[in-house]
DNA sequence: ATGGAAGTTTTGACTACCCAAAAAATATAA
DNA sequence: TTATATTTTTTGGGTAGTCAAAACTTCCAT
């Protein structure tokens, strides 16, 4: 005999979705080890209790794991429901942007609504008349269909070579005045650059893109641009 | 002293921007007469006890003027909102069919839920790559970014002049089995037609596409269905 | 190993929806 | 004009999501 839990399977809200997301977020930055429902009420803007409630209603519908004081962990179909929002997201952003001639810095907040309200077979041809492209306007990866995501691990201004003549691969911050910076700097995802120095008592790093000025940058901030070689 | 009322004011729910498209089409459909809580009930498909909750929360908002056991009417406010909604509505349903290539009969569905999720300032692109239409693919007018709206006033096939070559204008009717339909036999807007006869026994309506076969339609169907003489 | 500090869960309460069914008002028909 | 039918409102109750503050765990430093 096996055990059997009863699920309660419906459509997911969009506040269902967005937890999803965060969830999937802070395991990645946390490497796998169990999200703690503190660190999802800080990024979700929530008050703590708020957080374990909902912890409890997604262990109900089989889409977390739940270990009371110490944190929770995505299951499989966590896993490919976040996978799917992330697609639509990402998909909704590079649309915007290559089809309705938005700007990389403002169509986060767009997608961040749409991307709960496109259907599938919208999200299809908006893949479609896009080439079914890989990466977002950000470098962000774009899941499969299947939900399949293949993070690419290039390394930060923080880790990369010195001197060294880089490509941008990937913004993971998305406020839009940080955005409008590295745009004005020539430090959108495509472009490249070099980094010519790091310096551990300032805690920056300074980086000069091929045809600009160069950028001192905070160890925070650089850590949040991604570049690899060729 | 003027008497004043404290007014909610507050970002409307999808909820309520549904509430109001339905009081708007009600409006229009009885003239102007108030829309009973009964008829709203039976569109909105929610009991009647739900509508008549609404119909307070909508009153203190300012949006309705609610006269009990009689019905309610939209403010100036409430119209205002209600075309914005219908703007948003059908300029993303032109967009669905221009741009993303999809079908017209299919559109309805995508739009009643994006008109919710779609911002101002995308709804301006949608327009201008549109080059600022006035009708939406089944012909309904397309309210101004200041809520002007402009009905036509054409008559229906079952008000139409006989054996007269005329255009199809609008379909009134978003059932999308319908729609196909009315596609197969080349009676979209734009296209010409004939009414061949009428008849008051079977009620039913004999129209002849250019181009198609003659299709006899009931008498609410016919309703349904407008046209102009170019 | 123990006494805070920090983090987490529980509790009670609120808003925005929704329903079913009882109560009240209005309309209709004899 | 009274009785009945219809419609509307009220009442009590439910779900999803939220917060503030009390209660409880866990962790860490002495």
């Amino acid at each position: 005999m096996s055990t059997m839990r009863y699920l309660k399977v419906a459509m997911p809200t969009s506040t269902v979705e967005d937890y999803l997301k965060c969830i999937h977020r802070e395991e990645r930055i946390g490497q796998g080890r169990l999200v703690s429902t503190g660190r999802i009420a800080q990024k979700m803007d929530v008050a703590p209790g708020t957080v374990t409630a909902m912890m409890k209603t997604l262990t109900e519908t089989g889409l977390i794991e739940y270990e009371p004081y110490l944190g929770v962990r995505l299951t499989d179909r966590g896993h490919k429901l976040a996978a799917h929002v992330l697609r639509r997201h990402r998909l909704v952003e590079l649309f915007l942007v290559e089809i309705m001639g938005m700007d990389w810095s403002e169509v986060h907040q767009e997608a961040e609504i749409l991307e709960h309200a496109v259907s599938d077979r919208l999200i299809d041809r908006m893949d479609g008349m896009l080439g079914h492209p890989t990466v977002d306007p950000h470098g962000d990866p774009i899941p499969s269909s299947t939900g399949a995501l293949d993070e690419n691990d290039d390394p930060s201004l923080l880790a990369c070579e010195l001197h060294c003549d880089l490509e941008i691969t990937r913004v993971t911050d998305q406020r839009t005045e940080f955005l409008k910076l590295l745009e004005q700097h020539r430090l959108t995802p495509g472009r490249r650059a070099v980094v010519e120095n790091r310096d551990e008592l300032t805690e920056t790093v300074q980086v000069r893109p091929v045809g600009g000025e160069p950028l001192r940058l905070g160890f925070q901030a650089a850590s949040r641009i991604l570049v690899g070689r060729d």
